[in-house]
DNA sequence: AATAGTCTTGCAAATGTTTTCATAAAATAT
DNA sequence: ATATTTTATGAAAACATTTGCAAGACTATT
């Protein structure tokens, strides 16, 4: 009646194995420091015994607790499934744990996720893009782990960035519609309050626009979250009335999508009435009917890299350097985009 | 130089504050039992050191890690997405947070990260569905932590379990094209080798199709991965043919999709032509033009009731009661599904 | 056969908390 | 005022592991 808990732990598992537990801890975590024999009879015992090693106690020694953190806006969405998956998977496959958490796009909450993560003891943590409370940033720098901001590259970020020029992205969509010879467009956006990808977007597609003269009316800057249903229904709203607009520059896939089943409903013929474009080549995009027009943001890549980038500053002991990468987005033209129709 | 690393411990803020560690650990845990008076200190020395307490370290001493595992087949995909929403928020509200692992429909990848989960000392584990490897089973009844199958309700599961009836969601789905009166009616599934979400709605669907007198054309089987392209490629090969069926029902929502679009590039209407009828009511799926007619599974409440009880499990130390719950899954009439067409 | 070198292993200290037990101080009752 | 109960705190053991150090066991070299 020693042992109050029934888990066999490595002491039990060295009893065992007839060795002593630091040389199961060094079969497991050295393994060419042992003797070939002594690693097989360790085996058996851990195979024979069930045992599972405690994480928990080399975190607690100072080893790396072998888990990363992802803070996403939201999950219950398209917009970062391929991003998250992508850097799961790497993440994953070098042998580190996803601690995955959501904050609806609301930084106070962010700020507590953080701390959370901080908490277990994460080797690295990844938020998404660079619009943060003060209080992140501070903790972030205190705790000197390795961070990295996810989706927006900003050549003068306090943090280290992975991610694409998304004013790049916004005018490159308004570049596209002015150059196909669109007068008439509206852009639809979320609130871009606490969300930098969004405001780049959209004040560089702004600004695009008015460079080639085209006024700013107030009643084309349609705003509404990044939600197929709400952005439906806003498009269809401004869809409805006769002096409507031939082109609609989205914010993102999400709301390109409602936008053209607002159009559908209609009966407008994208691209013949009306030409839609949106943000992130998200899963499916490609597949809508008709196949969405949009500028890609390779999402896998990225997640894939920002996983590599985190895995390795852990791995590197040495302070880890400040990388500021960014990824190319390109124009998929597809078939919801045409020269506006006559008259 | 006592201290190599430079992060507070316990003990700093201990000192700090002028109280001996328990005092400080005490505080943080059990507030009650402290002075106000020196609580204050205490928190402010906190604050002044920017102190984070190391789960880890209560961890290991047998409290609980205070983290929650789900492992799901894909993130990269709509499917689980409102579920790993519902779930996160739930088990994060309650001061809980998610380790999160994919394993892309493999059973034995998903034992793996069983292990992994177990290794970080999660409090609980939620997997979806009961198809899992005979270890997977196995580690789980050893370990003995409260495990959690979601999606898929079994009156006769060996552990909890907490769904709907995915046999019914096939019955349901089928009886509604033959009440429609169609004859011609397609199925289009994922592999069901080790997917028993998938493989119960599947011969539900079929036995409900022969009980009416269909014969099971094997060219009317099709198989496809819930991946909206792949099934859109599918459905057109099947709907270009001129014997073609009039009605299609789809393993899931990202499937009905796929045959959606495919319908609409071949210029079919839907319904008029084709009906198509869908299993999940997946985020989007009433928002698509036409809107989706298909079986609703709440997902949220599933995600939330799911986070929920294990929560409890945890909490109450007594043996947690094994808990089979079912969840009402519902036809939701839209605009994809009518009577077949005459001639 | 002796020496030097290389492997392999065990001991014990260290990691950051929590909690039990004991004690001191304060509050209450007599 | 004293005796008793309550409240607040500290000391130390416990949790499961890793690792520096030292010593014992081989192997290779002469």
């Amino acid at each position: 009646m020693k042992k109050q808990s029934d888990k066999p732990d490595i002491v039990s598992v060295a009893r065992l194995a007839g060795v002593s537990a630091a040389t199961v801890s060094r079969a497991l975590n050295h393994p060419d420091l042992v003797h070939p024999a002594t690693r097989k009879k360790i085996d058996l015992a851990i195979r024979k015994s069930g045992y599972i090693r405690n994480r928990a106690a080399q975190t607690i020694h100072g080893r790396r607790s072998a888990t990363i953190g992802l803070i996403v806006p939201t999950i219950a969405n398209v917009i970062f499934a391929e991003l998250v998956q992508a850097f799961n998977d790497a993440v994953s496959q070098q042998g580190f744990t996803l601690l995955l958490a959501s904050h609806g796009y609301d930084l106070a909450t962010e700020y507590a996720l953080v701390r959370k993560l901080l908490e277990h003891r994460v080797d690295a943590l990844a938020l998404i893009g660079l619009d943060h409370g003060e209080d992140t940033y501070r903790v972030l720098r205190e705790q000197g782990l390795p961070a990295l901001a996810i989706w927006n590259y900003d050549p003068v970020s306090t943090i280290s960035c992975l991610g694409i020029d998304n004013a790049e992205a916004g005018r490159i969509a308004a570049s596209h519609l002015l150059m196909l010879g669109h007068r008439r467009i509206a852009t639809i956006f979320p609130d871009t309050g606490e969300n930098d990808r969004a405001r780049s977007r959209r004040s560089a597609a702004q600004a695009t626009l008015k460079a080639a003269g085209l006024g700013d009316r107030a009643d084309w800057q349609i705003q509404t979250p990044y939600n197929t249903g709400q952005a439906k229904r806003a498009s269809l709203e401004l869809l409805a009335s006769v002096d409507r607009p031939t082109a609609l520059l989205c914010g993102n896939d999400v709301i390109a999508q409602g936008a053209l089943y607002a159009a559908l409903k209609l009966g407008l013929k994208v691209p013949g009435d009306l030409s839609i474009i949106g943000i992130g080549d998200f899963v499916g995009s490609a597949e809508l009917e008709p196949p969405l027009t949009t500028i890609r943001i390779p999402a896998r890549r990225i997640g894939a890299a920002a996983a590599d980038h985190l895995v390795a500053a852990v791995d590197s002991e040495s302070e880890d350097a400040m990388i500021r990468t960014c990824f190319e987005c390109e124009l998929i033209m597809r078939a919801t985009t045409a020269t506006p129709p006559v008259g």
